[in-house]
DNA sequence: GTCTATACACGGATAGAC
DNA sequence: GTCTATCCGTGTATAGAC
């Protein structure tokens, strides 16, 4: 029944802690850190209260763990590779950042209810900001080559843009189609 | 020492009312609704808990209270007046947006944070969406007067853009100076 | 209208058996 | 590694005195 080995052991460890950080991702992101129980993500892991510990010795070290791992996922949306043109850079780059805002929901919106948290978690809200320069610097300079005016203002404007497209479909009941956007995005800027 | 008359108690009653009501966007604003509890509403407002329910009946009654007059403070900002220029109802609207997320920072946590919860408060998303719909419509109008092509997307990116730049102050430690961002948006649209 | 006291459920965390 | 039992704080809500 219960695997014998030392290996099989960890591999066992590994899964069921897996499922603890999906389990909690889920939870957290649709009620927030307060409204999350330990006990709602345990029985959503299906395990027992008490196990949660063995793994996590907190409510707010399961926290930070599930943040850390949703925050890596969003690296390398924005992109500037010199040896391609700067349209393919400005395509590739819009599309990653649409198709983020499609697969990764469920992160994106923990990470948006975990930063609205006064105080708590402010490591998170420095985050975003070194993300949000990072982005902004890669499309000026992808602007800049395409010779648009006023690149780093553009840029911005950009980048308020697919924020904003992240908060509506967060917020809204039925947003406005992400493909249209991407669409009409990708024909504005690359004719 | 106490109010003798009835009107007198009616004044005292709504004096009341309006601290809790202060209190808790307060409360609800920086910790979400599951975060935010009677005790602390009730100790910021200077009253007993037991007091809260004599003019909430429960807290997610208080909770709708708060909602419901921070989504009100939101209204008329996007105008379309024909009797005036696009470009002066461009310049309004923009200035009115930016001046609101300054003004009522709070307010628009507050409703991020309800928002985002999943289930409850689903209303507030219907009502969002159609807010967006309406800003929409309102600088497609203002857009095509102004014979600017796509007038539509050339909107949705607009409130899309200006969407983006609440949630980055909700979210950043030192978002990109607002200031600048309206003096731009007026630059790029109104030459 | 306001307070204090209290009932009662929920949630975080620990102990100890297996 | 996993579970059950349990402690204890916190929170919502109500009752009753003033």
């Amino acid at each position: 029944m219960s695997p014998r080995t030392k290996i099989q052991l960890e591999e066992n460890r590994l899964a069921t802690e897996t499922r603890i950080l999906k389990s909690a991702l889920t939870i957290f992101s649709s009620q927030g850190f307060a409204g999350a129980s330990i006990r709602k993500i345990a029985r959503d892991a299906g395990i027992s209260d008490g196990l949660m510990y063995n793994y996590f010795k907190s409510k707010e070290v399961l926290a930070l763990a599930v943040l850390k791992s949703s925050f890596q996922t969003l690296d390398e949306t924005i992109i500037y590779d010199e040896t391609k043109s700067p349209e393919e850079n400005f395509k590739q780059s819009v599309n990653n950042f649409i198709d983020l805002i499609q697969k990764e929901k469920t992160k994106i919106r923990l990470l948006a209810q975990m930063g609205l948290h006064e105080k708590k978690f402010n490591q998170l809200n420095q985050a975003t900001t070194a993300r949000y320069e990072e982005s902004v610097s890669k499309f000026s300079e992808i602007f800049r080559a395409m010779k648009i005016e006023n690149p780093v203002f553009e840029a911005r404007i950009l980048v308020a843009s697919l924020d904003g497209i992240v908060f509506e479909s967060l917020l809204m009941d039925q947003p406005f189609s992400l493909e249209k956007f991407r669409e009409n995005l990708i024909k504005k800027y690359c004719t």
